[in-house]
DNA sequence: CTGTTAGCGCCTTCAA
DNA sequence: TTGAAGGCGCTAACAG
């Protein structure tokens, strides 16, 4: 009996194990780890020393089960983790999760409508309580509570479709709105758009800004200065060059996000024309470029917090389920100027 | 009796409501979902109507309860997510989790052991088939797949002091010596070094790395160059604006990570010495900065799908449990350029 | 205060 | 090929 090594089994001990090795029933084992206050100084000395021993934990999936609660998992789906704009949402997300001891279940779909549909479908199966989305088509059908018992679906980024569904957005009419009119406060009267596909909301929206900043200040619409840019990196910067190449090509441009915001930035330093450029999107360290840069910047975090908290509140009755919330973000214009030696 | 509107229950349906609705046992409703063979044509016919109508999805968490399955879940814990680099690696993992369909749990310590350990516990109790952690601190006790029954565990950027982990790391050592050499190659002498905490692993590994170069180059390290720099933001810009202000002052600075780097480089900026610069981590659109920059880049992303990698093949049984592995993410040293007009 | 019974949703095992 | 019984780990609901 020379001291026999403490091995701990590799196998999770049940409640029952721990039952056996303190000589109780589980059911006091349950209620102690629950800090049900009806148990005796000494039992719950007895379990909490065999839990210790034991090194049990209490398998959270089959409590769930027996309980009929929540799983305490929010899904998130996303169309690509690699953007840091999804991952600073998804920090947002997280630490309102943990603020309620619940953890993120992550998605991407790699704008995958397909792989957006097994993912939701994915999560479902797994009972998490809520999803947050971001939506990568036009058709949100697999996307609604109706379909999904009632499971709470938040959007983010772009508004639904479908009734029952909150969302939290990004004011991006204001944002471009202002931006494009610090460029016209500037003197520029003919400014490029690089915008995104004409079916992304976000797209028309932040073109819809770009126009009436136009009109505001009594300038018509230019079509030779409206280009769509593929998402496909580079594409931005061809977009932009070929303006630059316009006969009467224009002394500043607004990019609609921030792929474009850079491929713009690279073709004007190419070029060397020292057209003046905004963005939608903030683009960290622009500090540190060579060139000004004015973006439309807005806190990603908030976006993922708020999106959260929107679904935090559908979780909980008391809130009872009101109608459809849309929140926006709001966004400011920065504009970034290189350091240099004073 | 005027059409009916097809209502869907807001709660799930069990397979006893699918059974029920399509007049079959549950099992064959089982055996049906599951792909067995053995279930006639009509049967199955029959099932999957009733699963369509009523938009039924097994709960896979009962599921696994009684194959005592996996859940089908890895844990990721990193020490902050608002950092690009752990959201890229995140990223990694998730495609490798993925392409098994599995899910990836989020949890963010934000630097703090404590939360740490709650995680760990929670993820735990969650049954996840895994975790990848980049711990926060040197203490790996609560990390020891021998205090979690068993849990494979992976450390991604540390390496472990506790036996039978896991590991994916990146070449501190030799990506710091290179980048160091390719300074030295420039002609630089005096080259400062921006280095992290001194309990920090990755810190001492990439001073290594600096004093390896030097030493090489038969170049004695002087200690008045060497700064450690708390991770808080602003501090190593104040570092490298004290290691330019010294009587005789480097020509050039290394800077252990992006942090670092970027302090540094706003130090120089501001100074206008023209110092050079090199640093640890690649620095996104540096290629837009005013000046150039030296990084050492590796693909983090790989971070992610190694460790991955690694924990699926503790979780397939065939592979064995060999002894622990370490894997080494090579860098390599990349330098931006400004553009410019041609 | 403690223990017993029963069952969450699903699947393994055995019988028909 | 289908169904009935039993149990995964845990906890409500009811005893005692």
């Amino acid at each position: 009996m020379g001291g026999s090594v403490s091995t701990v089994p590799s196998a999770s001990p049940t409640m029952r194990d721990v039952a056996a090795f303190a000589e109780v029933s589980p059911m006091t084992v349950s209620r102690t780890l629950r800090g049900d206050p009806r148990v005796s100084p000494e039992m719950r000395q007895r379990v909490l020393a065999a839990v210790e021993t034991l090194r049990y934990r209490r398998n959270d999936l089959a409590r769930g089960l027996r309980t009929g609660r929540s799983s305490g998992l929010l899904g998130l789906v996303v169309t690509g983790l690699g953007n840091p704009f999804y991952s600073e949402m998804a920090l947002g997300v997280e630490a309102l999760a943990a603020e309620r001891d619940m953890r993120v279940v992550l998605g991407d779909t790699a704008g995958d409508v397909d792989r957006e549909r097994q993912l939701v479908d994915d999560l479902a199966s797994r009972r998490v309580d809520g999803i947050i989305v971001v939506p990568a088509g036009n058709d949100h059908r697999h996307l609604d509570p109706a379909a999904l018992h009632g499971l709470p679906v938040v959007f983010a980024t772009r508004p639904p479709s479908v009734p029952d569904v909150d969302c939290v957005v990004v004011d991006d009419f204001g944002g471009s709105r202002a931006a494009t009119a610090s460029l016209l406060a500037e003197g520029h009267e003919r400014i490029g758009f690089l915008g995104l596909g004409r079916s992304l909301w976000t797209g028309t929206e932040r073109l819809r800004g770009y126009c009436a900043a136009l009109e505001e200040a009594g300038l018509a619409v230019d079509d030779a200065l409206l280009r769509s840019v593929a998402s496909t990196s580079g594409a931005a910067e061809d977009a932009a060059r070929a303006l630059l190449q316009l006969p009467d090509p224009p002394t500043a441009m607004f990019a609609a996000n921030n792929r474009n915001t850079v491929g713009a930035y690279r073709a004007i330093a190419r070029a060397g024309t020292g057209t003046a450029l905004a963005g939608f999107d903030d683009v960290p360290l622009a500090d540190l470029f060579a060139s000004p840069l004015t973006v439309v910047a807005y806190d990603v975090g908030e976006v993922g917090r708020r999106a959260a908290q929107l679904l935090l509140d559908r979780l909980d009755p008391a809130a009872g389920s009101g109608h459809a919330r849309m929140l926006t973000v709001p966004t400011s214009v920065k504009t970034y100027r290189p350091l240099g030696g004073s």
